[in-house]
DNA sequence: AATGAAACGCCACAAAC
DNA sequence: GTTTGTGGCGTTTCATT
């Protein structure tokens, strides 16, 4: 959680980074041995990251369809006021929605834009109505269907 | 990878889901007393749904900021023509550029949305002439700088 | 700061209930 | 599906350089 200054952040770190991002169960061993380190030098390292905050955890990949979400979107939402109240209380609210995988908080024409999963296209509609629309603070909202997504490879 | 049928996905599946999306470094042995089974019966439900393709990977959540990557925006590119060669091969290239964090393809008057990281403006400017504005399947493109994210609890 | 060895804990496989 | 037990591996700490 702490979130320290960078002491540098050395090839050894990237490589490592690189390999976790890819797989967070790789064994220690196995990563060690990737980058060319003693696994008790890697195991180190790895826990200064985590601690200073580079790595902010590791999350399960779930096939939002296997859980039954078919249907995935994008929802622009353009809201009314910007103080910053509205838009914190805003902020709070949406990522608890149920079906909400992720909220950006944009700066721009849109004021958020919101991937959602859903079981099917009533779903996605009583979403944007009851959980949106029917929102005081929101002013418009704008929905793509997403065909499909793809994760880049990190390689800054 | 393989994508079986689904034999059904009982209570007990879900809440397994639930923790390995929230901590993919959680112990078998933690996990199963969580959800109230047997830590061998656990590791084989886990391992299921891995072979299942419920769960696609598990991966590290590494801050770009500290890669050095402070910028983040969402790039909407709207293609010129929509013929599936066209489409695939943009669809192919895309993740490949550097900085590209996800690539979402939408149904809309948008074809892409990109969620890009990078070091500062002028790089994001560089991404957008070199990689989009004069990519010749490229028609338009719009960027919005990313001020923040949430991730959802997956509470479907 | 990185290494190597040694104790500890967890995991995986195999039975039997 | 659960429980127990055992072997093997990964992890963790410590002493050393």
């Amino acid at each position: 959680m702490p979130k320290n200054p960078q002491p540098e952040l050395v090839p050894v770190d990237r490589a490592i980074l690189r390999l976790l991002a890819e797989n967070a169960r790789m064994p220690n061993n196995a990563i060690a041995e990737e980058v060319g380190i003693a696994p008790s030098t890697c195991l180190a390292r790895i826990r200064a990251l985590r601690e200073r905050g580079v790595i902010r955890g590791y999350h399960a990949d779930v096939d939002p369809a296997a859980l039954g979400l078919g249907i995935q979107a994008m929802i622009s939402v353009r809201l009314h006021a910007h103080t910053k109240e509205r838009i914190s209380s805003f902020t709070a609210e949406i990522p608890l929605l149920p079906g909400v995988l992720t909220a950006f908080h944009l700066a721009g024409a849109d004021d958020y834009l919101l991937h959602v999963a859903v079981p099917d296209t009533d779903a996605l509609r009583d979403f944007v109505l009851d959980h949106l629309t029917a929102h005081p603070a929101v002013a418009h909202t704008e929905t793509s269907l997403i065909f499909g997504h793809m994760r880049g490879h990190m390689t800054a």
